[in-house]
DNA sequence: GCCGTAAGCGTACGCTGTAAGTGTACGACG
DNA sequence: CGTCGTACACTTACAGCGTACGCTTACGGC
């Protein structure tokens, strides 16, 4: 009682609580009221260590680049863009909501400048020409946010998942007008998204790395 | 006077007033206020004709599938799948609200099925396994739902706006922190998205090719 | 003891989606 | 011609949203 019993509110306790909100119940869920009660204080509070709303959903961008980890650049362009595009896209994927604020952000996030220079560094420091390494990083980048996009959004049930029962079902219904999903179904329900995602990848690394053999 | 003159309100009408709201202002604009006000309208009327918002959503990812148009499945796989992903991704970057859209819409799409479809049938019938085929359609998903999400968010403006002088400030600014993305700054600012598309597209497309020669 | 400052709280305003109830215009029929 | 059924637009109301503004409380330095 001597010392203050609650810790003080912090930018960072904001933050990370409005990720963990948004985890468990949905972006739409995230309001401040809702983020206030989660910290145990009233929402206006919120706004002595925060810009408004917005500048929270702007922060959880860039918590979002954070928790894609330092990159490693020592192992080779390949190798490296490799482990960085696993990294990325774990780290999108793990958050539902990650693709769903990515896009409605208009203003431009340090983190994503931080991956997307690494990764353009890797290959001109390979010796690969500007042209191409620009072409590179959209085809990566594309594939990762792609990707994500799918793996979050798929309606053939997560890994997780025990309710495989109502995919077969889903499938079964849709069987006579569209035979060819059909046909895949199986590869739909029991894939890994991790190897799904690197065989994606690695067409597109390979495909990269036969324009120009780096020295 | 003697017969109707005002139109009648029909779904038809309440999805086109919608995508076009959304395209002018955004989707964040878009509420059935104002949505009802586009069409001479109160709010509550539009729930004579649909089902809610929820239902108004859902019926634009419709529209956005039914927009890239009927499929041509005779050209080839390789070739038809190109034209395919491009119309598709074009269908996508013509309206910004596509991406943010379609990932908060948890109910399965009809529109996006028969695309699926069609695309997956094109592999099969080429002779290609079953596993490949799902593999190449998550691949070429990818670089469609992952392109269009660059081109639409892009930083580093649009190919129609004339504020490139904004974008090379931009650049300057970041240039020493981040240098390779300095370094490829004029291909950022000046590349056709559809060449640059293509160039991902060609990766994936050969890439695949090269797996199981179709006979 | 006192006061400046920081920070949490309460209230209020204009938005949102939509449930429920109130007309009202029009075609069908006696 | 009168009457009624139906379809559909309107009005009102409510809970929840982000947040501007003003009040109150707690604490460190003197």
């Amino acid at each position: 009682m001597t010392t203050t019993e609650r810790q003080p509110l912090t930018r960072e306790r904001i933050i990370q609580a409005a990720v963990e909100l948004a985890d468990e119940h949905g972006l739409e869920a995230l309001s401040m009221r809702k983020l206030g009660a989660a910290l145990g204080v009233e929402a206006m509070s919120l706004y002595n260590h925060v810009g408004g709303k917005e500048d929270i959903l702007d922060s959880m961008v860039e918590y979002l680049f954070h928790s894609i980890g330092p990159i490693d650049t020592t192992a080779g362009w390949q190798a490296s863009t490799r482990v960085a595009a696993m990294a990325a896209k774990r780290a999108f994927a793990a958050h539902p909501w990650s693709i769903t604020l990515l896009s409605t952000r208009e203003t431009l996030s340090e983190g994503s400048f931080a991956v997307m220079d690494a990764m353009v560094g890797m290959l001109l420091a390979d010796g690969y020409s500007t042209e191409v390494a620009h072409h590179a990083w959209h085809a990566v980048a594309s594939h990762v946010m792609g990707y994500a996009f799918q793996e979050i959004n798929s309606v053939f049930g997560n890994l997780g998942d025990p309710d495989q029962g109502h995919v077969e079902e889903l499938i079964a219904q849709y069987a006579e007008r569209f035979p060819s999903l059909a046909a895949i179904g199986p590869h739909l329900m029991c894939c890994s998204y991790d190897e799904e995602f690197e065989f994606g990848l690695d067409l597109i690394l390979t495909g990269i790395a036969a324009l120009e053999p780096p020295s």
